[in-house]
DNA sequence: TCTGGGGTCCTAGGACCC
DNA sequence: TCTGGGGTCCTAGGACCC
């Protein structure tokens, strides 16, 4: 703490950051438009039926384009909108660069998404002034080194860093504090709120409540009867109540899920079996590279109506064997499927533990048979890392010419 | 030519055990 | 002979986030 005793915690989210990571990128090489100055968008193949808005320039906003929606739409609203393809590797360069400079002023940082991060800055300051001297000086080094422009949210909690991080956008620093919520919080719109979505906005406005500081002056009671435990912790949220500390250590992955949209509906078993083959072994090689195992296998599949359904299967022993996995996989989707047309295949593995198999060698001629599928498994493994994972997709797929 | 992919957490109901 | 209740695990689905 301090010597007010109190937090200092940053929120720090990078503005439009798929398509500004794009844009400076394409300076770089060259080109001479900036995709944040005009209408863009980050998008996805539609050919492929991936095309939705992963991300957006101001000025497509002001058309009216959100996040999320499809190009088709998306286009209707903005004749000339550029639409450019992501580039995830760009993406992780980018956030691993703007981290490190994170580090350089506080060992106390967050990642919580490829673009937003949490900094503890609590023991580095004695004021919220010098608070906001560290967070300026913060965002234009960021500006200056990589071209790109954050938004800083400051706070004593980090469920307002987070909030005050997304207030007027962009290249600007905001402050959140809990002595400010009246002012700056409550009279957001209830959907404003984080962790409070679409589904959950029509049944707050049925009880009445339309702004954040309705939510905050609501009789609790009644909220924990309509929404259970999410009704707690949305009216904690409007109060500004969050004891959460920012979580430095190294983030524990829970689960590990690979998922496909098909260039063109799956209607055979066998087309099915190929595209699962593919995601088990891209999600097992990345559950073996963490030196996990899993318990619980499950897949999902997509109707062309968009109806999800899964299925999962606990196993006894924990593993992360690809034919294991890959045999269950199998088995869940004949239970599952029942023949119609799919759009999405996905495979999840959840439920880790720590691998505690022994370390095997190629040499050890006592192996069983076990143990030699886990060194075909390394084999493939350290495969993929040299040839990079696209080197195994299989030609399904890919886009039909 | 409408609708991605990777996560986390919660809940309800059923199975099973004591 | 008629039938409780608590606890835990598993499964399927839903909501939310970026």
């Amino acid at each position: 703490m301090n010597k007010f005793n109190e937090k200092l915690i940053f929120h720090i989210d990078v503005n439009s950051a798929f398509l500004s990571w794009s844009a400076t990128d394409r300076l770089v090489q060259g080109e001479k438009i900036d995709l944040r100055d005009i209408a863009s968008v980050i998008g996805g193949d539609e050919e492929s039926r991936r095309g939705v808005v992963l991300a957006k320039s101001m000025e497509a906003k002001k058309n009216g384009i959100v996040t999320g929606e499809s190009l088709f739409t998306a286009r209707k609203k903005c004749r000339d909108l550029v639409v450019v393809s992501p580039n995830f590797t760009l993406y992780e360069r980018c956030s691993r660069s703007m981290r490190e400079i994170f580090n350089d002023y506080t060992p106390y940082v967050e990642k919580f998404s490829i673009d937003e991060c949490f900094l503890d800055v609590t023991n580095y300051n004695t004021s919220r002034e010098a608070a906001l001297v560290l967070a300026c000086d913060i965002k234009d080094r960021i500006k200056s080194e990589l071209g790109f422009t954050v938004n800083i949210g400051v706070s004593d909690v980090k469920l307002l860093a987070k909030m005050a991080s997304d207030f007027e956008k962009p290249d600007k620093i905001h402050t959140l504090f809990k002595n400010e919520i009246e002012k700056k919080l409550w009279k957001l719109q209830v959907g404003e709120l984080f962790m409070v979505g679409k589904r959950t906005v029509p049944r707050l406005n049925n009880l009445n409540i339309f702004t954040i500081g309705d939510l905050a002056q609501y009789d609790i009671e009644i909220l924990k009867y309509h929404f259970k435990s999410s009704g707690l912790r949305m009216w904690k949220y409007a109060n500004g109540i969050d004891n959460s500390e920012v979580n430095y250590n190294k983030y524990e992955l829970k689960g590990i899920s690979n998922s496909t949209t098909l260039s063109d509906d799956i209607k055979s078993k066998n087309e099915a079996y190929k595209v699962l083959l593919t995601l088990v072994e891209v999600t097992a090689t990345r559950l073996r590279n963490i030196k996990k195992c899993a318990y619980c296998i499950s897949i999902t599949i997509r109707n062309q109506e968009f109806n999800d359904s899964s299925r999962s299967k606990t196993l006894s022993n924990a593993t992360d064997s690809t034919q294991e996995i890959l045999e269950t996989v199998k088995k869940l989707f004949d239970e599952l499927w029942k023949g119609e047309p799919l759009r999405l295949l996905g495979v999840s593995l959840n439920n880790l533990c720590k691998d505690n198999f022994k370390q095997l060698s190629i040499f050890d001629v006592s192996s069983t048979s076990d143990e030699k599928q886990r060194i075909i498994d390394k084999t493939i493994d350290s495969l993929r890392q040299k040839y990079g994972e696209t080197s195994v997709m299989k030609s399904v797929l890919l886009k039909k010419k």
